[in-house]
DNA sequence: GTCTATACGCCGATAGAC
DNA sequence: GTCTATCGGCGTATAGAC
């Protein structure tokens, strides 16, 4: 009794355990590491963040408990390398987007519908090789987990990259209030995120009929709807008090 | 040593512990529901749902741990009841304005704008002399949490109004694809409860300026951008296939 | 440097005494 | 209706094997 060897169930690697050569246990451990990342993304996606445990996550792994803490300092720090992987990438397309799009059409701005489009599509459309469903899904199952975790984190890959769309914007729509524009990108926000997270209503709320959007066609009718958001009168409610 | 009692620590009821009345009992009973009512009302928002364990709970009710599963089952019943305690009221706000809305266009149908003005004043408005934020927040607050938990929750206190508001607004808008209109009201549900939540960017984003927004000026602001999503022209992008 | 085994203190849940 | 005791699982920390 008590053998608690319930782990390595999927494999333990291909070579011999023997194998003592320095780089192939430095290769091992980039695979453990590598093999945590990938299990962490999945169970992630599909249970969330608070819900995936990290037994269940080397469980799947087939790696050690503690080498979670070895590798990524704790679970939060799992996290925040997954993101950095993930969201780093798409953050660097939009921007590369945004400065080639202000570039080509110097000195004037761009339009408000070029700058949401490379807000938008990156988020949307980038996947690697991978299941779309599930890249995209972890950023927005991000959202909404306990507040003193999102906070940080949003603020650190998303801050800086938020403001610049925003300063981008106030120059393509020059006549719209500045806070008025801001608040409608938190809304553009709120909108991208709901669709990104796949989270609630979709097929929840209709069955199976609305899901059967392709990714290219749900950019599509997403950006119509914040083109048309973004561009609208400007409602002026609160011309007022501050001078 | 190991004398756990590291309860009881806010107080024990007011009156002598020998008091065996009925009555006494009852009303008891009652207090203690709704204590852990309020108290978890205050932490899952401070927190998050998963973030605030129940033995804080129960601790700040001044509560035994144990009186949350007698009187709710578990820890998801406590957020259900809460849930049902707060959502509630909006959602029948939410039908009744729908309601009154088409008894007063009848037959025809009511404008788009009126009908989002019904689904999101209500939303954004309701307060009940508690302070606004926390009521708001703890229904933003729930969305990404684990889905297994936020799903069936979605459905049971949403669904079929968000059904029926989304058939509301395929009579106000006969001239839009009805797939279009249904992704289109996902983004504003998105967008609704980006704002509701108080999560993400704003504050954290811009710095407080942009927390200024009075409730009656951000209804306005987000009314102005939905309607103008909602109303764009269709992109009917995808007119195939399926004849 | 990489990984394993083991332990600690919380957590939500439950059974049964009062 | 309330409380105590206790359960298995969780994230985390660390000592030591290789």
């Amino acid at each position: 009794m008590g053998v608690p060897a319930n782990q390595r169930a999927t494999d333990s690697s291909a070579g011999d355990p023997k194998a003592g050569d320095s780089k192939a246990a430095c290769s091992k451990a980039l695979d453990t590491k590598q093999r945590i990342l990938e299990a962490a993304e999945a169970l992630f996606v599909e249970r969330g963040f608070s819900g995936a445990s990290l037994r269940a996550v080397t469980g799947a792994a087939g790696v050690n408990l503690a080498a979670v803490h070895y590798h990524f300092g704790s679970k939060e720090g799992l996290l925040h390398a997954l993101l950095d992987q993930h969201v780093g990438p798409i953050n660097q397309d939009r921007l590369e987007r945004l400065l080639r799009l202000e570039a080509a059409s110097a000195p004037a701005a761009p339009s408000a519908e070029a700058v949401l489009r490379a807000f938008i599509e990156p988020a949307l459309m980038r996947e690697r090789g991978r299941d779309p469903q599930r890249v995209r899904s972890l950023l927005g199952r991000i959202y909404g987990e306990p507040p003193h975790l999102v906070g940080p984190l949003v603020e650190r890959e998303f801050g800086a990259l938020g403001r610049r769309f925003v300063e981008a914007l106030e120059r393509s729509l020059p006549q719209l209030p500045r806070d008025e524009l801001r608040w409608r990108f938190q809304f553009v926000v709120g909108a991208l995120l709901y669709v990104i997270s796949g989270n609630a209503g979709l097929a929840l709320q209709f069955g199976p009929e609305l899901g059967r959007a392709s990714t290219e066609e749900l950019v599509e009718l997403l950006l119509g709807f914040v083109e048309a958001g973004i561009g609208a009168p400007a409602r002026a409610s609160r011309a007022e008090g501050t001078e």
